[in-house]
RNA sequence: GCCACUGUGGCUUAGAGGCAUAGCGACGCCUUGGUAAGGCGUAGGUCGAGGGUUCAAUUCCCUCCAGUGGCUCCA
């Protein structure tokens, strides 16, 4: 919306001839003139239709300021359709002009309108100071102060009972700090200084400054933690006794081509294009285009349903370049996206409920607990899946915040939950996250075959068990920082700790036993590392306790002549007495059932370079 | 994107309108040492980039870039 702001002392005019798209005009309301006032000529583009809302929103906020700024008395809107080369229709013209005005209304400023779609003759006389002629163009760029306005937050019970967020005092403190940023607005301080980096630095994790903002890197102690808490999320889905086919994709789709672009529109202004040759491309935001293209050729019979489909998903989002937030929020991110193609909306809601079950048993495995923001696209979606919300609800024994979407948008979600942490500096973090789709079939094509022969369209579930592999780390270090702020030692799992055992020898005449002992554990599939350097022994332990290896183990004249070792274990932190047999049999139990890689890195640490 | 702050060898950092600090790390020599830093020495810098003020700018001013925190945002 384009528009021409004049300051004047008066402004008049008097309608002459309708034109075609002429609107009513009521009474008294041929001849209009306004003194002390700010003119704003208005144009409606064709961008305009559909953001009627948001664009008239931002030019009310700004005409207001202005006349405050100028010192007017009151300001005219004057349709003028000569601004702009492409008009909108007219019916976006009118809704626009009358939603200004009760814009302004309600911000007890006085307004005139002068009536669309006629013509008209006026006389205007411009006050001439530097702030009396101003021009404008609107786009609705801040789309979500007007979207805000129609949210609604409830608070759900496990007994069904529905209250408002402002009511609420139960809860968890995660529970009441996830209200007050989400439903409430308001500022809930974070305190404390920020210590996850320093270990993501010790991990050789990092942001990559010769890319685009919001790209990460990881050296070889972050990478192998990568790939494990990757391999990890693959092992998740295929333990959910669920037909799960794993594929590979690739991370860039046309948007020529009509489902991506009409699943672009929805995604909004982050989404990451690149241009090439001919044609526009859109960096994937998670698995769903992949899967989605290659299942709608897919011969589906309701025979196979329910079944999965999953990829470690490299996704990317056009983050705000002042929003980004190591392991957290990045431009390029690794997505474990599960889809779940269900038969119907009884069969999702089911899987559904399995699958909120493994999110919540996940964190707990790290000793973190959940708290459930639920989105819902409409009331009616809401009265749909309320059972099922009020069965998840009871199993967690928890409430959940409702978050209901303005309507009358065509969402292709219809429910989705956010699952957020509390983190060390008290900020309420999402961290797995599982919906129901009703929309995408039908977009891109996908369909089964019923029983009766008959194509159906089913029902998709989205799902991130632990989140982005990025924000498992984030979870993984949050945890440790906990531990050292309630005076603990901080300590990874074992299975994800890049060193699991560093044996260091005293002085050249142990080297070959301590490399004969760490063989004997490297053989068995274990992370050893060699600390083969001529360090005093006080350096190297003092090195095996900054790089948080879990067990270090001296070897000395003593350790050549007996099989007992002395042990330092992290996580008790003390020194134990075992054999290497013990130790290895311990390792074992503790990763039993997690993935196992080799390190990534030279074991002997006299071959290692410093990074 | 907005506001504030920060930017000095690979890392952590001192400094101030006039020779650019130190520690770690790297390299060399000495030391063969038993649970959180052994000693001596050498190399390594367009002080984020560009412009301006000045006899002189890494320091002051402007613009840009990047990072951090907060805000906004988060299908």
């Amino acid at each position: 919306m384009k528009t021409l702001y004049i300051h004047a002392d008066f402004m008049e005019y008097e309608t002459k001839k309708p034109t075609p798209v002429a609107e009513e005009l009521p009474e008294g309301h041929a001849k209009g003139r306004a003194d002390e006032v700010l003119v704003a000529f208005i144009t409606v583009e064709k961008k305009d239709e559909g953001k009627v809302e948001v664009v008239a929103a931002e030019a009310a906020a700004d005409l207001a300021e202005v006349m405050k700024k100028v010192g007017a008395q009151r300001v005219m809107l004057y349709p003028y359709a000569h601004l702009s080369p492409e008009l909108s229709d007219p019916k976006t013209g009118k809704e626009m002009l009358r939603r200004l005005e009760s814009d302004l209304k309600e911000m007890e400023v006085e307004v005139i309108r002068a009536p669309f779609g006629w013509y008209k003759a006026f006389k205007i006389s411009c006050k001439g100071h530097p702030l009396s002629e101003l021009s404008r163009d609107f786009e609705g760029k801040e789309a979500a102060a007007g979207k805000k306005g129609e949210e609604k937050f409830i608070v759900l019970l496990p007994d069904g009972t529905e209250v408002s967020p402002l009511e609420y005092k139960g809860g968890t403190e995660c529970f009441q700090i996830m209200m007050a940023k989400e439903a409430m607005k308001k500022d809930w301080p974070s305190t404390g200084e920020v210590k996850y980096a320093r270990l993501c630095k010790k991990f050789g994790i990092q942001w990559e400054s010769m890319s685009d903002v919001g790209h990460m890197c990881f050296s070889s102690k972050g990478a192998l933690m990568f790939d494990l808490c990757s391999d990890y999320s693959w092992q998740i889905v295929n333990d959910l006794k669920l037909p799960v086919y794993t594929v590979k994709g690739t991370n860039m789709f046309s948007l020529d081509e009509g489902p991506v672009a009409e699943h672009a529109k929805l995604f909004g202004d982050r989404l990451y294009k690149i241009t090439g040759e001919k044609k526009d491309f859109v960096l994937r935001y998670a698995a769903c285009h992949q899967q989605f293209a290659m299942m709608r050729n897919w011969n589906i019979s309701y025979k196979s349903l329910p079944y999965g489909a999953f990829e470690v998903a490299d996704s990317y989002r056009f983050e705000q370049s002042g929003e980004t937030m190591l392991c957290f929020r990045t431009r390029r991110m690794n997505m474990p996206d599960l889809h779940v193609i269900c038969k119907d909306i009884p069969e999702s809601e089911d899987w559904f409920m399995k699958l909120d079950e493994r999110i919540y048993k996940e964190a707990n495995k790290l000793d973190r607990d959940y708290e459930m923001l639920a989105n819902f696209s409409s009331w009616d979606n809401y009265q749909q899946h309320k059972e099922m919300m009020l069965q998840i609800l009871r199993k967690h024994n928890k409430p959940a915040l409702l978050h209901f979407y303005p309507e009358g948008i065509n969402y292709y979600w219809t429910v989705n939950i956010e699952y957020h942490i509390l983190d060390d500096m008290k900020r309420a973090r999402e961290i797995g996250t599982v919906q129901i789709d009703v929309g995408n079939a039908n977009r891109f094509g996908i369909a089964y075959t019923d029983e009766n022969g008959k194509k159906v369209f089913p029902v998709i579930l989205h799902c991130a068990v632990i989140g982005t592999i990025e924000r498992y780390l984030y979870t993984l270090f949050d945890t440790a920082v906990m531990q050292e702020s309630q005076g603990k030692i901080g300590t990874l799992p074992l299975w994800v700790n890049p060193e699991q055992v560093r044996f260091m020898s005293v002085s050249e005449n142990h080297l070959a036993r301590a490399r004969d002992l760490a063989d004997r554990m490297r053989s068995e599939g274990i992370r050893v590392g060699l600390d083969d350097r001529s360090e005093t022994v006080g350096k190297k332990v003092r090195e095996a306790k900054q790089d948080w290896v879990a067990y270090a183990i001296v070897i000395g004249d003593k350790e050549v002549s007996s099989e007992t070792l002395m042990v330092y274990d992290r996580a008790a932190n003390k020194n134990v007495e075992m054999t290497l047999g013990e130790l290895i049999a311990s390792i074992k139990s503790q990763t039993k059932g997690m993935p196992n890689r080799p390190m990534y890195m030279p074991y002997e640490m006299s071959r290692q370079v410093d990074f």
